[in-house]
Formats: C-alpha cells, sequence, structure tokens
RNA sequence: GGCCCCAUCGUCUAACGGUUAGGACGUCGGGUUUUCAUCCCGAAAAUUUCUGGGUUCGAAUCCCAGUGGGGUCACCA
C-alpha cells in the first residue's frame, strides 16, 4: 500500500523548528517510499488564528523545498465532521452537553473526567466522547516501536464537536486522517496523551487507525521544552539572524533521528534517500547552537560566491549599495570568517563606514608604523595586491618593524577591530584614497 | 498528584548479548597564517553505558524496582 503522510500545522503563530522537523519526517517518510505528502491546515480554532498564518506555513515550506500533493483546509469540511459526530452520538458513542465550557486550567489539573451531561440525554450543544469504562486501549507507536496501553478509565469525556460547529483536534485528525488515506501519522510527543481518546474515535467511527508515531520534543539547553522565550526558536527568526535554510534542515534532522553510520551531511534529496524509521529516536535531543553554527559554516562555505553575495545583499543595505567588483571581492574575503549570514553586519561594516578607533588597541609604536605607511602607501602608483605587499614588508624591512605588531596596528587604523579579513586585501578593496585618509585621521588625532 | 514516554562523553549520537564503547559538534594542544577564520594533525572527555537488583558462561544491550528528565490532564492545537 501506498504511503501518505501530512503534515497538519495550525495557523496560530510564527512556525516552530520542532514543527518543521515534523514536516521534514514525515515527507521524507512518505518521499522515500515515493508516496504521497499532504498539507492540511488545522484551522478549526478561530480564536487563536493569525492573519497570514496560511501563507507564512506555505511560504516557510517554500523555502525549504517541501512540496505537498494535495492541500485540506478543516474550515471547509465543517460538515464531514458534523456527520461523524451526530454518528457517535446516535450510535451512542457520543453525547450532547451544554454545560459551559471549561477554561484552561491556569494551576492545578482537574480530576473529573466523566462529564455530567453523560446521560442526560441532550439534544443540543457540544458533543462529547461517551468514554467506557474500565477497557483496555493499545497501540504499537511507531516511533517507540512498542506498545502503549491506557485504561480508559483514565481517559476523559473529550469534547469532539464544538458548540461553534467547529470540532476539536480530537475528531478532525480521526475524521480527516481517515478521508485522506493516511497511512502514517507522525506528531509531536505532546499528543501521546490524547491518543486513547482518537483511538476510541477511531473504533467507534468504524475506521482503519493508521500508524502512529510520536516524535521527541526538542529541548532547551536550560532545561524543558524548546521555548520562545529561551532564544530564537521560530524559523522566521532563524532565517533572519541569518542561518542558511539548507543548514536549519541538516541540523534540525539529525534532533532526533540519526542513520546507522553517523553521517552528518544531508541534503533534502539525501535524506529522502536514506530516510529509515528505525532512525528515530526515543530520548528529547538538547537544541544545541553550536553544532547549527557549524552547519551553517559548511553550508556557507560551500555556497557558490554568487548566492552568498546575493545573501549579503539582503542582510546589509550599505552592503548592496557597494560596486560590484567590490562586493565580490568582500565575499570572497568573508566565506570563510563567518558563521551567520548577518555576521556580515559587524565584520564587514569598516568596509563602508569610517571606524571609531579605540587607541587602547595601538601597540607602543603605532604612530611610527601609521606614518611610515602612509609616506610608503603614498608611493604606490598602480594600487594593487602585489605593490600593496612588497611595499609593506620592504618598509618592516627597513625600518626593523616587528612584522605582526605592524600589520596590527594598520589593521587597528584601517577597521578599528583586531579581528578582521586580511588587512592587505581589505585596503585593496577600501582604495588607496580612502585608506590614506584613514590612516591621517588617526595619526593626526 | 493521576496517567504516559524516555535515560551511552558537556551536546547530537553509533555499537547481531561477546568492541580497547566508535563518530560528529564543542573544548584543549600543535602545524599553516601579518590578526581572525579556513584547512591539516593530535589529545582530553562516557569514574564502562543514571542507581540497585535479577536472567545469562557473558549485559550498554533482556526483565524488575528506584531515581532523574520530559509530556499531558481546555468547547487549544
Amino acid at each position: 500500500m501506498k504511503i501518505r503522510t501530512r503534515f497538519a500545522p495550525s495557523p496560530t503563530g510564527s512556525m516552530h523548528i520542532g514543527n518543521l522537523r515534523t514536516a521534514f519526517y514525515a515527507y521524507a517518510l512518505a518521499k522515500h517510499d515515493k508516496g504521497d505528502f499532504v498539507l492540511r491546515i488545522e484551522d478549526t480554532d478561530k480564536k487563536r488564528e493569525v492573519e497570514d498564518g496560511v501563507e507564512d506555513i506555505k511560504d516557510i515550506l517554500g523555502i525549504f523545498n517541501i512540496k505537498w500533493e494535495e492541500l485540506y483546509v478543516q474550515s471547509e469540511r465543517l460538515d464531514l465532521y458534523k456527520i461523524a459526530a451526530e454518528k457517535l452520538v446516535n450510535d451512542g458513542y457520543a453525547f450532547y452537553c451544554e454545560c459551559e465550557a471549561k477554561n484552561a486550567k491556569k494551576e492545578g489539573f482537574s480530576l473529573e473526567l466523566r462529564d455530567p451531561c453523560r446521560d442526560k440525554k441532550l439534544t443540543s450543544g457540544a458533543i462529547k466522547l461517551r468514554t467506557p469504562e474500565n477497557e483496555w486501549i493499545t497501540f504499537t507507536d511507531y516511533v517507540l516501536q512498542k506498545k502503549v496501553s491506557w485504561n480508559t478509565s483514565v481517559v476523559s469525556d473529550a469534547t469532539l464537536l464544538k458548540t461553534d460547529g467547529f470540532p476539536t483536534y480530537h475528531l478532525a485528525v480521526v475524521v480527516d486522517d481517515n478521508d485522506m488515506n493516511i497511512s502514517h501519522v507522525l506528531r509531536g510527543h505532546d499528543w501521546m496523551p490524547s491518543t486513547p481518546i482518537h483511538l476510541l474515535v477511531y473504533k467507534y467511527l468504524g475506521f482503519k487507525v493508521p500508524e502512529i508515531g510520536h516524535l521527541t520534543d526538542i529541548m532547551d539547553p536550560e532545561g524543558g521544552k524548546l521555548s520562545k522565550r529561551k532564544g530564537s526558536t521560530s524559523v522566521r527568526g532563524l532565517l533572519e539572524e541569518g542561518y542558511l535554510p539548507e543548514a536549519i534542515f541538516n541540523f534540525v534532522i539529525l534532533l532526533g533521528w540519526a542513520p546507522k553510520d553517523n553521517r552528518e551531511l544531508y541534503t533534502l534529496e539525501e535524506f529522502v534517500e536514506f530516510f529509515d524509521p528505525k532512525g528515530f529516536q526515543k530520548g528529547n535531543p538538547v537544541f544545541n547552537r553550536e553544532k547549527l553554527d557549524w552547519f551553517n559554516g559548511e553550508y556557507i562555505r560551500n555556497l557558490p560566491e554568487k548566492d552568498l553575495n546575493l545573501k549579503f545583499q539582503m542582510a546589509n543595505a550599505k552592503f548592496g549599495e557597494l560596486e560590484k567588483e567590490k562586493q565580490i571581492a568582500i565575499t570572497k574575503l568573508l566565506k570563510e570568517r563567518i558563521k551567520k549570514i548577518s555576521d556580515v553586519n559587524d565584520i564587514a561594516k569598516f568596509f563602508w563606514e569610517t571606524p571609531v578607533v579605540d587607541k587602547e588597541l595601538f601597540g607602543e609604536n603605532y604612530k611610527e608604523h601609521l606614518e611610515s605607511a602612509i609616506e610608503v602607501f603614498e608611493e604606490i602608483k598602480d594600487w594593487n595586491i602585489e605593490n600593496i605587499g612588497t611595499f609593506s614588508l620592504e618598509l618592516c624591512e627597513r625600518k626593523k618593524f616587528h612584522r605582526g605588531d605592524f600589520f596590527m596596528d594598520l589593521r587597528v587604523a584601517i577597521t578599528g577591530m583586531k579581528f578582521t579579513p586580511p588587512i592587505n586585501d581589505s585596503i585593496l578593496i577600501l582604495g588607496k584614497e580612502e585608506t590614506l585618509a584613514r590612516l591621517s585621521r588617526v595619526v593626526k588625532n
């Protein structure tokens, strides 16, 4: 049978890194077997829905090259859920309830599993599941590869259809996954506790239960589930910070999944090719920024200069205003020494901004170094890298300057920083005039 | 608190019941280099696989308990 998976996000805010990972896994699981991957928008909570939420989801999937065969929107399928819910009532597996909706509990936890309207035989209101007493319900988790069981006595009379006519997740997933012929359900671990509800609904509706697997949660280094509070975990945020989609993808698929040979580098296509559900981890992984940085560096260095140049242009307007040749030259210098695209803002700033030079950074003989440099540079007729190099070296030789000290003073005077791209290449790009101007400015102050 | 899941270097992880428990990131040291970075080489790092029992000739691998971590208990998903 053909594998069909789905990614079922809610348009309730910016997409989280964990959600994206679920999409990658579901996509790879299907595509590895030439199956279908479908996108389903779960917009059944109108209160929490955000504007452009759906567009944002599609946009992000597009950035990561994830394509779907079919698209469904739950709010357009309300009849289906209503029919299913009413069927459950008619068959005695669900009941109407007119109680006031419970708010999300602020503190503590509710102990009432059974709803007071259970046996009132009402004919309108919300529809809730008539959970049976003391039955064992079991399924084999596709990710965990083990049986998990519950006694229905600890399962609540969950709401299936809300009074506004919208289904809750519990009803909608079951109806949709069945209707859309989903063969494998991959979802967050937080869904595990409500799985018995779904299992009951499957059973009462007479549907075949698909493979269901619960993925690990990505943890925060500080402890607890990764949250927006602690650092940037939204996909947008990471993208804006200067992480490449390829790096984010590669990093995130390896949090919670690993191949037998521990290979580290994967493109989307390669991940699909080598994907094996046996590689799913059971323990929660920790989000490790250093490793993401490493992946990003790898992908930045592998990027064609033309593409990297474009990324810099998008990241920094000032950079984009530079002459084309200068942009390319700077790109080459930056390529090997940045971790994030946004690093261009700091490390290359001196190219379009005269730096504020802190004299503390200079060595003892900096005045002599810089004054000599001005003299020598003025003599250079053809401002090219060979001349800059030989004239400088010759100067150090002649005046017995310590090379490292001389170049460091030059570096600080030109850039205002101690860690910079190669200084000769930098002043070549800056030009003779600007270089001289910066040097004399420092010497005069 | 009830229920459910999980447990190998700091982190991500590999290891037919039989390995000196392997790799990657990070860290440290060295080489290249006019800084930083890249690149190359090397090392430390798991008090031997959370603890305690058991099964077995033999356990990181199987079983049980404890401890620890995580999730969840809404007309939210």
